[in-house]
DNA sequence: CCTCCGTCCGGAAGCGCTTTCATCACGCGG
DNA sequence: CCGCGTGATGAAAGCGCTTCCGGACGGAGG
């Protein structure tokens, strides 16, 4: 067919090539078509039968590969030279720096990652584990990291963990490894086991969206954004108050008891014993809040008020709320956590946090744990603040007119 | 300091190490801390001062580096046949290959890629290229590509293309380049510039989220989704249909022309001139939405129903019309297209479009593209199928009883 | 005037893998 | 019983880069 291929090298050798050899490279194996196709371009030739390509869909190697080699001949020095003058190591004359510079600007020059790497550099690269890219928390959180990498010139190599499963499977066969420089974990708690199988990835960590002990982190205070939140609804009057608790049996939260804890802390300081039969867990998500909500609904004495660990759940409760029949806020109040821009949207009041801002800050310590020369004694664990988004979903018990 | 490294080579050959070389290795530059700390481990020695690392911060490194040889000695061959029988080619035994099969996998060997790419191997890296990463759109899209793709052992390396200059910058400096095997576009346009520019990189390339000729592609039928939305409402006895359009002065969507064309061409074949009037052009999001609607609120005659581009604008638009003290879908109705879990809580009537699955079925492509033997003649533009999601945000005009 | 010690640079040795080429053992028809 | 094709294997040559070593060179110090 038109796609068969034959390495330069079998050619060169003259007609010596065994037919065996011929077979094997003539048919491409499923993994080796492609790159017969591209990847050994260079060395390849593409016969072409009868039904030439029609596409136009010739090799697409375009580009010359430019080495080191190609940037020294040109400055006129050695490979080794200019490997150190391109990076910046001393005992380089300043102007043959200049030149090799200057060639490999002129040459459009680009390091073979793989290469470097191999010869002792760093890959460039950074693994994310993130549970749920599609949902906004984690995306914003992706958003910020890859603009703080890209500004340092790493990449970001996603790796979803989300189930259990896939989360053993992930430390089972640790997919990045030999592979990254740093791994940043997003919004998940680390255990025992599972540190010990990072560790021996031989890199930086760096947690954000919340705190794993040992590693720098970034996040936000749970706890306080649990009570600004509660604290709210006592101060408007409230002391039936429901809480709507993620769900965390992938322990997705690090601190998971955290807006728990405040929930129940906030309402004893008010004076009011928390009542356990208030609390409905449910997954982080819109239909669970909803689901969670209808639970609290079917008590004989429902909250006048519920706290949702995030948005998502917030905006469940209040599809249940307006589906019975209730009024919010006037029947019923609902905050959440998160700030989510559909939160704007739907009116709904809610402690923000700087998202984005977090993966931001995870993408600097990542940086300095790369760049820096000593990791810091006892890991940063940042706080990010919080505040309390005033709007339509919350109001004083009994506020119907 | 605590920190300082000494190279072994240095070491083992004795103190002939000349000063200069010692200040150089000892003092980390900004670059090399990290990579003396935790790549070139297996080289390195660290020589503690008198301040210890108190942290037990010592060198990560805990698993020796188990490279094809050691594979190859266990299992009793040359390390050619171990690469042979590790990458299915032709011309081992069975039992060879089994042996070294089971050497890899107890010595729990991972080939290391910059070694492989080197020598002509494929990266097992794939770039995707994502406008906004944030938004559940993309989020989605990433899920299903990224399954599809941890599936056939390839990474994912995430690559945000957002704004002009993002784009400028990204096509410029081809950061992916040299790194991966393919590239995937997700729901933005390529100008022929920048079509070249990819083609230089001598990678596979597919588009996904819509339709970008010559390469293949997977994506919905934009028009007729927006023919299913607006004809819902011409069938509900709505005339004076209104449109908030998504802006695309980035080109973020392949097909731009594919919805506004859709509410034209539903108009005209009702027998209603399409009003160009009732077009609000805004960014694709909830501000964009609402403040289009505001706008459409403006008019003299304002339409009786509104058809979004996506939901988060139908969304914002709901939000504009509550707030305005109209109600939906008595006085107004709206209608968007994506079916966001959003929609389902705020009871939003939709289009729905399978976003994950054409994530999932970009990674099919690329995988093909990787594997298969010859690309087809003609990329292959899939479109996935839509539907509409009725819900409680369109009614017949004039509703209210 | 001759060391000694820097600076600057080139040669060369790998990094861990894939692939080519040569080799070897085997079984077969002549 | 020899030559030969065939399948299985090993030795070795790179892939493009970083880094080590030592040589050349020049100025300071004896």
């Amino acid at each position: 067919m038109c796609v068969s291929q034959v390495k330069c090298a079998a050619r060169s050798h003259g007609d010596s090539v065994t037919s065996g050899a011929t077979r094997w490279s003539g048919r491409p194996s499923p993994a080796s078509g492609f790159w017969n196709r591209f990847h050994t371009a260079c060395h390849a030739r593409v016969v072409t039968g009868d039904t030439a390509e029609p596409q136009g869909r010739v090799p697409l190697r375009a580009v010359a590969r430019v080495t080191l080699d190609d940037v020294a001949r040109r400055a006129g020095v050695s490979a080794a030279t200019a490997s150190r003058a391109l990076g910046d190591h001393p005992h380089v004359a300043e102007a043959t720096r200049h030149r090799v510079r200057e060639a490999a600007a002129a040459l459009d020059y680009v390091a073979s990652p793989e290469a470097s790497r191999l010869a002792g550099g760093p890959t460039g690269r950074v693994a994310v584990l993130v549970p749920h890219p599609s949902r906004w928390f984690f995306g914003e959180l992706i958003e910020g990291l890859e603009a703080e990498l890209r500004a340092a010139e790493l990449d970001l190599v996603l790796f979803r963990v989300g189930g259990p499963e896939d989360r053993r499977d992930f430390f089972a066969r640790l997919p990045a490894r030999r592979k990254v420089d740093a791994v940043v974990v997003l919004a998940f708690a680390v255990d025992e086991a599972e540190h010990a199988r990072l560790a021996s990835l031989g890199v930086a960590v760096v947690a954000a969206g919340g705190r794993v002990a040992s590693y720098p982190s970034v996040g936000i205070d749970d706890h306080r954004a649990g009570r600004r939140a509660v604290d709210h609804l006592l101060h408007l009057g409230h002391r039936r108050i429901g809480m709507l608790a993620g769900g965390d049996e992938q322990r997705l939260s690090p601190d998971p008891d955290g807006r728990s804890s405040a929930w129940r802390a906030a309402l004893r300081d008010a004076g009011a014993e928390p009542d356990e039969e208030l609390v409905a867990t449910a997954p982080w998500s819109g239909e669970g809040g909803a689901e969670a909500m209808a639970r609290l609904l079917g008590l004989s004495t429902p909250p006048t008020a519920v706290f949702a660990h995030c948005d998502e759940m917030a905006l469940g409760a209040v599809r249940t709320l307006r589906r019975a029949g209730l009024r919010v806020p006037e029947d019923l109040s609902v905050i959440g956590i998160d700030d989510h821009p559909l939160a704007a949207l739907t009116d709904l009041t809610t402690v923000a946090q700087p998202v984005r801002e977090q993966g931001r800050r995870a993408g600097e310590l990542v940086v300095d744990a790369l760049r820096g020369s000593a990791p810091p004694r006892v890991p940063p664990a940042e706080m990010l603040p919080t505040h309390l988004v005033l709007r339509g979903t919350t109001a004083p018990p009994g506020a119907a007119r």
